[in-house]
DNA sequence: CCCGGAACCTGAAGGC
DNA sequence: TGCCTTCAGGTTCCGG
């Protein structure tokens, strides 16, 4: 699943790619892809322009125009951007001037392109970046104090902090020794400490190794990324905890997957 | 404001 | 073999 990690490594590869170059036409297998303006604005107002930048906010791709409005791309949990064609589950192509093209591949057509003059607008509001200087372990207790939620829904929610989805909060929450039902205000200090070295950690890692193949990630080339075979908890259904070898656990906690060690993750 | 659950969408995998 | 159920989850929306 696309997360920071794996947004930012398709980034990463697809800068080179696409700086420079020219819009000079798209095609839509799939048009319920394109979430504003209507398909035919955003295709007239879109070819032509110059793509001056690759930018990221959280797990937003966002591309900067010549016009000075931006091309907006969330891959939502199926959706990977290639440079050549996938043949299945292709619902965009974007026709570049030196006869390059970006597949947006999506099986689960969950993607979302805008073309937006403020980047800003697509998102509700974004919390800060999970790797910014910005988000440090004394911004993440302020905003953990008071609320009731579980922790896991806590670091899910992007207004809290931007980027971090279910594989990663489960690797961090299994290196802070954290359960995911825990509420977030309960945790104390040293433990929000623990939490957010945990997180920018298996971020860093997760983009060193390309982000993890779990499901329907790949990057622009076609390959995997690596991330997913270092994972000590995510996705590791019925194997035992790295650590102490007790059987590792599956719970709901709002409706997501929550991988942990009830061992080295005590509730209490 | 805060919380929890539904909705969106479809392929893969497992059970019988 | 084939049908059926379950699972996967990022984000927004809505009711309490």
């Amino acid at each position: 699943m696309p997360e920071l990690p794996e947004v930012e490594t398709i980034r990463r590869e697809l800068e080179p790619y696409v700086v420079g170059r020219t819009v000079v036409g798209l095609s839509f297998p799939w048009e319920g892809i394109v979430r504003r303006p209507a398909l035919e604005e955003f295709s007239t107002r879109l070819i032509g322009q110059r793509i001056t930048g690759l930018g990221r906010r959280g797990k937003y791709l966002i591309f900067s125009l010549s016009s000075g409005q931006a091309l907006v791309i969330h891959l939502k949990m199926t959706g990977s951007l290639w440079f050549k064609d996938p043949e299945k589950f292709v619902r965009a192509i974007i026709h570049l001037d030196d006869g390059g093209n970006i597949y947006f591949r999506d099986p689960r057509k969950f993607g979302i392109m805008w073309l937006v003059d403020d980047k800003e607008s697509v998102a509700v509001k974004l919390g800060p970046e999970a790797l910014g200087a910005e988000f440090t372990a004394k911004v993440l207790a302020e905003r953990l104090s008071q609320r009731t939620a579980p922790i896991k829904a806590l670091l899910l929610d992007q207004g809290l902090v931007a980027g971090i989805g279910n594989m990663y909060a489960d690797e961090a929450l299994f290196s802070a020794k954290i359960h995911p039902a825990r509420a977030g205000g309960s945790l104390t200090k040293k433990e929000v400490e623990r939490l957010h070295k945990a997180i920018r950690q298996v971020l860093s890692d997760g983009i060193n190794e390309k982000g993890a193949s779990t499901d329907t990630y790949f990057r622009p080339s076609g390959e995997p990324g690596t991330a997913h075979s270092h994972f000590r908890v995510a996705h590791r259904r019925g194997e035992s905890c790295p650590l102490c070898g007790t059987p590792l656990e599956r719970i709901p906690v709002r409706n997501r997957g929550s991988y942990f060690c009830p061992k080295c993750q005590k509730e209490a």
